[in-house]
DNA sequence: ATTAGCACTTTCTTGAGATGAGTGCTAATA
DNA sequence: TATTAGCACTCATCTCAAGAAAGTGCTAAT
């Protein structure tokens, strides 16, 4: 003891064992001994050395062992470790590439909404984990054209579209009532306006020119910025597609009742989901969280990866798969990916000029 | 035996013991037997007879026995004559009454799609069982208005809106290049002649005009019919809103793997659910499926109580909930039906004149 | 017609081995 | 000095038997 300087030190063989172990156990999901490991690893050791490593590596924290007897599981940090400096991302297998390019062929007139739907359900049954897609960021999205259509007295419906593709419809009530001769040209106006400029953009220029042109308003002038203040107003909250909730449930480990209870809670708290999603939006790549990096209750024993999609201009969204910390990253990380980009090309090409 | 004619008869007594039984396995979902019914039926039988009155009872099919001994459970044809002969709905309680009624508060700038989503949630969340809700069916919506807008150069987006609120977009390609004028010409023409008619009928007359004035067409008239019939092509699926599919899994007997498997794949087959839900749209009140009445495989160990919702005119769509077989229909019919009425209150309310 | 009594079933629980996989430690080995 | 064999020990799981609880059907008594 009093020999070592500062607990054991990790070389080359120890990561031999801890990959050994973290393989094992994402394959068969129980716990690995010595002796097992020690007849599957290429490098012939006796399972007296590996005990001995795993000593070492418990007490580093990368294994735990769920029994005093049993074998070990690697810990949270051990996938850190292993997905920052172990994995080698699989290629991805031609079946899968084929399966998502479908995505892309979904044709031009397919609405965005469906194209993010689709996106989510086929990743989720891809992965056979839960599925995350968010819509593209309003705060980002440029403004393609809006419209005004009178559709009772004092109701005007807002059709807003993006350059990204998203169709927004809104219903606001206006004090008095106003013809639709009146509304195109205030339609028109906004568009020639705002045309381009990304909504939260729009949604400042509006409110600075209330505050500026408080007194010289003409009555047209007024008017569109009362009715454009409405319309860009971003009252509805941000949409999240999440598929293939059921496929945890599969899941040995987090079937237990009280694990399937929080998770499920968690699902129905989307927003939470969505802030961690929209953490990520400056990312490039493939993120990941496992475990406990995780603070969103009820997913610290799942872990996520996630990967933005974009058009020519912006990072639009997000998109992410949650699975047991336990799950194959070799497999995950290339398919989230390629989901990201096909997805980015898919987008790409149904945007509006 | 020679006596008796036919099987047992049910007479009163046979009644009060199906009932009792019946209610107490809703009560605490475990089997009963003849000593506990004894002592908590108000009538004084003993035991020995309310076996014979069982043993009677399964005879005619209304009890089995899970095991040899162990008490009795009633069958799909005893929740039947319950909810038939037995069952008097409860009043509903005062703070679900209330917590209905917010649902007609939403105000009437919330879209209907909300409206309906919102309904669902807060059914699912009162009953802790699934809720569906349908959208109203475009069978019967009748056109409000219709609008084209040209977003770029072949691709026109459709508004849609409907008497009942609903608003759809679409997006159609057009082979050459429409000004936005030219739209507007179609649009008005469309409104004109369609207003207030119903989508499927629309869709029949679009389609008897392309027969028969196919020659005597004029440029005008062409287009709008070409474009209407592609506005009006029912080709998105009906929307169904489905919450609290994860409240079916704290439920004891269903939770084994087999069954939640398969209640989980029932859920994702959408359109089958749906259908059941439209075959209810003809009747009144609400309306009771119990287990293996309900031919959607997965759904054989569940009860669906539906009733349909309205505007002036029309049966607009319909609200159901899954539970267990042994769910508490006393509590849940009167839901359901309050419900309906809640949401048929709040969507004429909604509706566009 | 109803009920008490009784023998018989069946499930669930409990506790006592037996088994198997794994561990830590020590001493022998290369 | 690093590795390995050997050994005693731990713990979860399986199996089995025995007993308790609850229920059933049948028969005979009321």
């Amino acid at each position: 003891m009093g020999a070592r300087k500062q607990g054991p030190e990790f070389d080359e063989r120890m990561q031999m064992v801890l990959r050994g172990i973290i393989d094992s156990y994402i394959d068969h999901s129980e716990p690995v001994g010595s002796r097992t490991l020690s007849r599957q690893l290429e490098v012939q050791l006796s399972p007296a050395t590996i005990r001995n490593i795993m000593s070492d590596l418990s007490e580093l924290g990368f294994l735990t062992q769920p029994h005093t007897s049993g074998g070990r599981i690697p810990t949270d940090k051990a996938y850190r470790y292993y997905v920052d400096t172990l994995v080698v991302a699989n290629q991805l297998p031609s079946h899968i590439e084929r399966h998502l390019q479908e995505l892309s062929l979904l044709g031009s007139t397919t609405p965005v909404e469906a194209l993010l739907q689709n996106t989510s359900r086929v990743l989720a049954g891809l992965t056979q984990f839960v599925c995350l897609v968010t819509a593209p960021k309003s705060e980002v999205s440029r403004l393609q054209r809006i419209e005004f259509i009178k559709i009772s007295a004092r109701k005007i419906l807002v059709i807003l579209v993006t350059k990204s593709g998203i169709i927004r419809n809104k219903i606001i009530d206006t004090p008095e009532e106003l013809a639709q001769e009146f509304l195109n040209t205030i339609s028109a106006f906004l568009n020639d306006q705002f045309r381009n400029h990304s909504l939260s953009q729009i949604r400042e220029e509006i409110l600075r020119s209330m505050v500026e042109d408080k007194e010289r308003y003409d009555q047209l002038l007024a008017q569109a910025v009362r009715l454009g203040k409405k319309a860009f107003e971003a009252d509805q909250p941000e949409v999240l597609y999440m598929e293939g909730q059921f496929n945890l449930l599969k899941n040995e480990r987090l079937r237990d009742s009280q694990s399937a209870q929080q998770l499920m809670d968690a699902f129905e708290h989307k927003s939470a989901i969505m802030s961690i999603l929209d953490d990520t939006l400056n990312a490039d790549g493939v993120k990941i969280f496992i475990g406990i990096e995780n603070e969103t209750e009820g997913l610290q024993e799942c872990s996520l990866v996630t990967a933005n999609y974009q058009n020519e201009n912006n990072i639009l969204g997000s998109i992410g798969v949650i699975g047991p910390t336990s799950m194959n990253y070799q497999q995950i990380i290339p398919v989230v990916d390629y989901t990201a980009k096909i997805l980015s090309k898919a987008i790409s090409e149904q945007a509006y000029d």
